[in-house]
DNA sequence: GTGTTATATTGATATTCATCAATATATAGA
DNA sequence: TCTATATATTGATGAATATCAATATAACAC
């Protein structure tokens, strides 16, 4: 973290990003911005067992392939990480990636 | 802040959210998912003075009428704050609202 | 008033993407 | 191998939105 005229600011607000920074930076908050996606990491998240994608069909009302590609959203957005188990995959949170995006906006 | 089986969480990882909640939250992260919009917000935020609306077509490259849109998501979103000083509008950061969505993602 | 400049709005278009049905792939059990 | 089940992929469609040209609105200078 650095300072911007004596105060503590975060990545956003410190200089101005190129447009490049802009893309890398937007990508991580258009992961977050479909609500769908948003409350399925929140569902996995909040076990810390993780989440049997067998069981997530059910609570999203969403069609299975939906939720299967939202999960590979959220995967190739290094949010979750995948486990398979015999026949059903699990899938855990990567608090480090919420962290990450946490830090590009306060100091 | 309060904990899930012993460990700080954020209010993303310690219980579900509901679907009313995740569209609040997503709402807050599709504003800063578009990489112009997420560059304009952090020129505006870069500058303590503030950016007169005049001077950010040219650094976009991007229409008027497009930066006029963006700036209008911005605003509408509490991001910015926009001022009239005779013909021109400047807009400032409003460093209170990435903070309410960091407190999302961190303890 | 007229003319000039700054910003916002309208309307149209192209692209992105969330969604689902159908199908494919993968694993386990018999 | 055959069948059943879990997940992923493909292809199509509709909705949301980023973008621009044209126009409207607003404020200053004269």
């Amino acid at each position: 973290m650095s300072t911007h005229q004596g105060v503590c600011c975060p990545p956003v607000t410190e200089a101005a990003l190129d447009l490049e920074s802009s893309q890398r930076l937007a990508t991580v908050f258009a992961t977050l911005a479909d609500p769908v996606r948003l409350q399925l990491f929140s569902l996995i998240a909040s076990q810390t067992e993780g989440s049997c994608a067998c069981d997530l069909v059910d609570t999203l009302k969403r069609s299975q392939p939906t939720v299967s590609h939202h999960l590979k959203t959220l995967y190739q957005a290094g949010l979750v990480e995948r486990q398979r188990r015999g026949r059903w995959i699990w899938y855990t949170a990567r608090p480090e990636a919420l962290n990450e995006a946490a830090t590009l906006l306060t100091c």
